[in-house]
DNA sequence: CGAAGCATTGAAGTGCGTCAACAATCGTGG
DNA sequence: CCACGATTGTTGACGCACTTCAATGCTTCG
């Protein structure tokens, strides 16, 4: 569904995807899915729940690098880097189709252009982490926790998972301090003010943007970067 | 030369990867080489000189997202991608060698190995975004230059362009603080506690690490994020 | 040689962090 | 179904790392 927001998939290549991924996987929350530097052999697509990939600081400070939802293949930049620098983590429960390396190297091999659109997938990864540095080197708190619930109201809108302007958000205040470069405290009076700015409502798990424009406004929002149009490949 | 610094290339491979240069180009300090948004249909590698990826605010601010020295394919993600959600902006005068992207597909359908390694090209500068985000979001602004020094030594050290623990640093104070996420006054205050801690000095464009276990010790430097270690693809 | 950019310094301000306490909610076992 | 501990969210007081503003000297280069 994600694919075929972006581009054509015929017959023969949903055929050959679905039959790179040999199992679903069932993990609980707030586990380490992957850990950071050990040896990967599989990419996991994630089916349902929310993932994070995180970075450790001695200290115990983390930051987040990534948020990830239904339809996102989590960790398939392993499948080039062999290991990951960075921990996955499962902020809910999640379910994961598990891409075997070898199977995703036969079908990338035999159809080019499905290689084309999952190294598409990497870098559009990567673009998204370069506006999260630009959130964090240069946005205010306002501004980056508004950018990140544009983001996500975006991401989540491919997958048909928001309901208008809001959507399910199981993530902790603190771990959202962890995505912004915050301190839990922090996040929470951000968050105090952008509902008292009339701009979002959250309670109970579930983020209702009321004021798109402004939010957008406040975050100087653009979806440029995560590259939704469909295209050729 | 980079490559082989990671992994074998025969030479029926370098040939291939020869031929998908069509010409080389230059450009002076301060250009704008590749503006964001627009249509690209080429991909650029560094020479000689340094380049920097950009992002923009509306406010004038603006936070790099990468720096790259030569050996670097500096924007090979717009093969996959076709235009940039980045600015890529010349830091000093560059010598750029031009791969158009119908030469870039054709080569990586008859090498799908050079396409993986290509791939994982793209995926070591998500690795690199990832460990800038957790610098901008968790560092101090000590550790977050430290660890900027740390990574281009490692960088330059693999395509021979480091003098024992010295390198050519040709990067404005302003540029340092633009990668960094601080103002220009504040990377000059924290220059100067680095040098008054005798872990570096810096002058004339030239960098020497004085105390590098120190200068990787406040930067909490591992280099396992550049994934500089030999490998098969 | 002059202008423009770059580096440096000082003084004052602020956005966010830290610490600490308490309230609300959740999850779990009895 | 309730009890209770643990996690999450909220609030206040205070501190500090970094910013802002402004001025001055230093390079660089046409």
């Amino acid at each position: 569904m994600k694919l075929r927001a972006r581009t054509e998939i015929s017959a023969q290549e949903e055929r050959a995807i679905r039959a790179v991924f040999s199992e679903t996987r069932r993990v609980g929350p707030d586990q380490v899915v992957v850990r950071a530097g050990e040896p990967v052999n599989v990419s996991l697509l994630l089916l349902s729940g929310w993932l994070a990939r995180g970075k450790d600081l001695s200290g115990g400070d983390r930051q987040m690098t990534e948020l990830h939802v239904a339809g996102d293949f989590a960790d398939l930049h392993a499948f080039t880097l062999k290991r990951l620098d960075h921990d996955v983590l499962s902020l809910t429960d999640c379910r994961l189709a598990v891409a075997p390396h070898q199977a995703l190297r036969e079908l990338t091999e035999k159809f080019p252009r499905l290689a084309r659109i999952y190294w598409f997938l990497t870098n559009v990864d990567a673009a998204v982490h370069r506006e999260w540095a630009l959130s964090l080197g240069r946005r205010s708190a306002l501004a980056r926790i508004a950018h990140l619930f544009c983001e996500l109201h975006a991401r989540l809108d491919v997958v048909g998972l928001t309901y208008g302007d809001s959507y399910d958000f199981p993530v902790t205040q603190r771990e959202l301090a962890e995505c912004t470069g915050l301190t839990g405290v922090h996040a929470n009076r951000t968050l105090q003010e952008l509902r008292r700015r009339g701009l979002i409502e959250l309670a109970n798990r579930r983020l209702t943007i009321l004021d798109k424009a402004g939010l957008q406004g406040v975050a100087e929002f653009d979806p440029d970067y995560l590259y939704l149009e469909r295209r050729d490949f």
